[in-house]
DNA sequence: TTGAAAGCGGTACCAG
DNA sequence: CTGGTACCGCTTTCAA
């Protein structure tokens, strides 16, 4: 049943004064019976122009009797220029990892007196996004993904933005890279399990879109890392619901696997689970291993092993963002940002 | 340790093409041989003017040939408005339930031709955040959680947002208001326990900042549920670790208690590992039942019993959104919006 | 059908 | 120390 908003009647309607037009620097100075260019002095701290005091005090009393707020728009088209860094808003379910990443990047950004932005751009794909953004002339822009192509980064570039960088599985043409291994995650989970002697090796798909790519890759990361071993990869397809979990677990005794890749700690959650229910044995009969390092893996009988990924400090990025613009003209950097290692716990 | 990005060196660095400045609509003009105003007109389609068919292709050919984007600034400073939707970051984690909402609001809000925008505003309080969100114009604002007074309100309206929305625990003089009644949360969870026999009932308060106000507000339905009856209710500061979680439950039985409200699933699922561990039966020595209904609350045996909360649809939070935009003198609206709803499962 | 020009709100140069 | 003014890029009336 669909939850349906039941307005609550309002008690007082207080008469609103009348709705005057937003006030203007011109407003301000009128008020303080000066000029435009001393409001802007003066609301600036303009280190080049001395106004006596007297003054500033009549023009912060006007400003703020006004309610005067400043017009970004104006103010960075006069300027040229802005310090709005750009990011889309993912589109997907970020995970706890990549939202903290998020917070710590937006932070770091912001002591460096940059303004983060997120872009809610649903449905456009590549150069009609592209587009959007150069439209609000970031400084910077920060595209996760590979939502952007080269055609793209051009685009952005010769709207102005000093630096494109992108958090991606590969490298975009004129833009700086933050490249993230997620076949290295597959990798070591594919190399843990065969040490510890696993042969018939599962890996789960989830079947849930947008996960699909990042999914690819860390299967491809098992099949590397198994290549020119006797193991066999078996691709599972799984929904992120309990009875998809239950079919799979049902028919595993026939799969004949002896171990199993979750993509991640919460696919991990959901069959382990069904393979208990259905009296298989972990690690003994089947050893399961996930990824992110959530705090659930850790609650879970026996403890989930997993593959902890360590992604880039915020600060490090905003660093790199900042250098990037500062130095508009440097080569694009390309860094190797994700760390995988194994976190051996009890279900492997 | 901390990772540390690793750069990998460029194979090639092209040389760029002299960096030209970003064109604008009177190059486009220039190049097409016609006046900056057919640009606009050719460009933007407007209808009440007729522009001949080769004119058009010529203009269209220009644009394509400077990689010409216009700029949103420069248009929405001359139109006097835009269609920009302004939403603060969420400071902390977002639960997936809260992600889900945000993602559909969006999409609702971009099919009504809003731009919807997220901006990182750390470390600014209230009316430092409203000035700096007031200085880009939006024409909506939206405020989840309460970073926001009627000062804020008032600075926002001044400077031309024609609707104000607040999403939290109480209404904002002057803005509409989504009521999420987090109480109504507790409450229900309260008299869950209550009904089912249970009379010393702990409710787990995370130590997590951020999380403050909204367990607060949990609590007191607890404890309102619960007033007037025998039963009595014990506050549990906990953090979300595994060892904060082992010291609770290692003085559990000389708490007495016989129901417990972690808050939400995954206090839950800490909890309910950390019980059990130290042999405490659920649900027959203590009844646990968390909040929000997550895939895990129905993983964990016993089942978790949780509390189901409903958010609005996105399409109805944007249709409120247009309307208050397109009606800005309207009387403030004020809606109730949480479904709260008892999902009795095994734990309880 | 097209062009010239005013102006949105701020900033910064130059003159007084 | 302060005021006048040109200009950022774009839209939109008004004339031609």
């Amino acid at each position: 049943m669909r939850y349906v908003m039941v307005q609550i009647p309002k008690s007082t309607t207080p008469a609103l004064p009348a709705p005057r037009s937003v006030p203007t620097s011109a407003d301000v100075a009128r008020l303080a019976g000066v000029s435009r260019a001393t409001v802007s002095y003066v609301l600036n701290n303009t280190s080049a122009v001395r106004i006596s005091e007297p003054t500033r005090r009549r023009v912060h009393q006007a400003a703020k009797e006004l309610g005067y707020v400043p017009h970004a728009a104006a103010r960075s088209l006069r300027a040229g220029h802005s310090r709005m860094v750009l990011m889309p808003a993912p589109a997907v379910q970020a995970g706890p990892l990549y939202s903290q990443f998020l917070n710590d990047l937006q932070w770091a950004l912001g002591r460096l007196d940059y303004t983060v932005v997120q872009y809610g751009s649903v449905g456009l794909c590549d150069d009609e996004a592209a587009r959007a953004w150069a439209e609000l002339r970031p400084v910077a822009v920060l595209v996760p993904g590979v939502e952007l192509g080269p055609a793209g980064v051009a685009v952005l570039k010769r709207s102005g933005a000093r630096a494109v960088v992108t958090l991606g599985s590969e490298p975009v043409e004129g833009a700086h890279a933050l490249l993230m291994d997620h076949e290295g995650v597959g990798r070591v989970a594919g190399a843990h399990l065969h040490a510890r002697g696993r042969r018939r090796v599962g890996v789960v798909v989830p079947e849930e879109p947008g996960l699909e790519s990042l999914s690819r890759l860390r299967l491809a990361g098992v099949r590397d890392a198994l290549a020119g071993t006797d193991a066999v990869v078996t691709e599972l397809p799984l929904a992120y619901e309990e009875e998809a979990a239950a079919r799979l677990a049902a028919r595993w005794r026939e799969l004949g696997l002896d171990a199993v890749f979750t993509y991640n700690d919460e696919y991990g959650m959901l069959l382990m689970r069904a393979l208990q229910d259905e009296g298989v044995r972990i690690p003994q009969e089947t050893a399961v291993i996930g990824a992110d390092d959530l705090m659930l893996g850790r609650l879970l009988r026996p403890r989930l092993s997993t593959v902890h990924i360590e992604l880039p400090s915020g600060r490090d990025l905003a660093e790199l963002v900042d250098r990037a613009v500062r130095e508009p003209g440097a080569a694009p950097e390309t860094h190797q940002v994700l760390g995988s290692s194994v976190v051996h716990r009890e279900s492997s």
